[in-house]
DNA sequence: CAGTCGATTCACT
DNA sequence: GTGAATCGACTGA
């Protein structure tokens, strides 16, 4: 059963505040995806926290580049990356500006633009597939680098934005390992998730690749 | 300027 | 469970 969300936008100061606080409190919040065909709807069940400068896990662990700027810029924006020559990723930019950091968008639940959502996810089985992974969650959403940018907070029929959704409750809240991390960011517990939800998606260690012979 | 590899996904065994 | 797909950003020389 699915009740309907609140509709008030997050507010900047939600984003302006240090990555750990943020990342548990988005599970159970929803984002609004626009598109010229309408809107798609998700209610976030998966994030991983990138803390800034301390991080070696984070793409701004080695400063400012032309790909990361958006993480150096105020908070409540949206940083895509393209990785693995395919796939976009999403994040929303966190803390004080200059303090780089950001929460990875791994996986929600599709509450409304389903249909909309599986024309760009035709190998999505089932409905809890969708949006189950970071890269399956972006192309659910049609978002790419054209999105880089993109002020979430920002009130109106913008491309993308974060409402207030409805929390989850912080007993029902899991956190371990982040997936896919390669070395000592790999340490850190900043995976964060809702308990027994099934568009989460599967942990995975990091594997390094590989050298043909 | 060439080499390496990624905050992944999918098909196949 | 294993390997391929696919390319741009980053690194170091």
């Amino acid at each position: 059963m699915i009740t309907p969300p609140d509709r008030t936008p997050l507010p900047r100061d939600f984003f302006d505040r240090p990555v750990l606080e943020v990342a548990p409190d988005l599970l159970g919040r929803v984002l609004v995806r626009t598109t010229p065909d309408g809107p798609i709807t998700l209610r976030l069940t998966e994030v991983e926290a990138y803390d800034g400068p301390n991080d070696p896990g984070s793409h701004a662990y080695r400063g400012r580049t032309a790909r990361n700027g958006v993480m150096f810029g105020p908070p409540g924006h949206v940083y895509v990356y393209f990785t693995y020559g395919m796939w976009f990723c999403m994040n929303l930019v966190c803390g004080p500006e200059g303090r780089p950091s950001g929460v990875l968008l791994r996986a929600g639940e599709v509450l409304e633009g389903e249909e909309l959502a599986r024309k760009r996810r035709l190998s999505a089985r089932n409905d809890k597939e969708l949006a189950k992974g970071p890269a399956r969650l972006a192309t659910a959403l049609g978002v790419d680098r054209a999105l880089d940018g993109t002020d979430a907070c920002e009130p109106g029929d913008t491309p993308l934005r974060m409402l207030t959704g409805t929390p989850v409750a912080s007993d029902q809240v899991r956190n371990g390992p982040r997936t896919g991390v390669a070395g000592e960011g790999g340490v850190h517990p900043w995976r964060f998730w809702v308990a027994n939800d099934p568009t989460v998606s599967p942990y995975r260690a990091h594997v390094p690749k590989r050298r043909s012979s």
